[in-house]
DNA sequence: CCTATACTTGAATGATTGTTCAAGTATTCT
DNA sequence: AGAATACTTGAACAATCATTCAAGTATAGG
């Protein structure tokens, strides 16, 4: 019996057959890559990095980044909904800040990662 | 002195300023974003998960992911370029594979938080 | 040289996404 | 109760992106 794809032979099957049977289910990899698309954003990074000191309100944020205070709460939303930051309300103002201390050690990693290369 | 966006006082406002002197510069920041904007897809993601246990050939990959090659290339195309996977042909055949451990040890930090998480 | 294999590439298309703008809610203060 | 503050939200628009389709290389074998 050949690849009906590549035409390989038995043992190229089975490895094929085991690169399938070990691959993740579609649900985790989808969350995976979730994951992974919210934090691929500049505007959400440079969020991120300010939270790494502790927490901030809204105003703060938006006067942090330069960046319009609707956009700012639009990219906060986002963050929340995949549960990288959470909010504190007091009063009329809302403090975020990192979810927990995987978000440090991840951003850490990956900027390890990109100043390694390159 | 108080903050022209939100009125707060001076400990504030240094506050505002240790954050803005703390922040990665620019370019380190779109170079992280693009990165994870990359890991940020699901095809993107089999890929890498099915290249964990060795080199691949391109035929080989798009069997394993039911896609057809076109996407596939077009896929490991992009993930080149990123320097997340790298090519070695061999005569007709293109065998890819990560990187580096680099990747690996990110994948597996990811799938970790994202099961940790719900 | 000609055919087949194993990709790669460019244009096109539909879908997703980040920001803005204008309006809305929630809370405080007088 | 009314005004001001601190956000949040929905629609709209431009930009980006993943896949498909229809070509195009590059290498091997007869």
């Amino acid at each position: 019996m050949n690849c009906p794809n590549c035409g390989g032979d038995e043992l190229h099957l089975n490895r094929i057959k085991m690169v399938k049977e070990n691959m993740a289910n579609e649900d985790d990899i989808i969350s995976l890559a979730d994951f992974y698309k919210v934090m691929g954003d500049a505007t959400r990074i440079k969020l991120l990095t300010a939270l790494e000191n502790g927490p901030l309100c809204v105003s703060d944020l938006s006067c942090c980044l330069n960046m319009t205070l609707s956009a700012v709460s639009h990219q906060l939303k986002t963050l929340k909904l995949a549960k990288l930051v959470k909010a504190n309300k007091d009063g009329k103002t809302v403090y975020y800040e990192l979810d927990d201390d995987h978000i440090k050690k991840i951003l850490d990693m990956g900027l390890e990662h990109i100043l390694e290369k390159d």
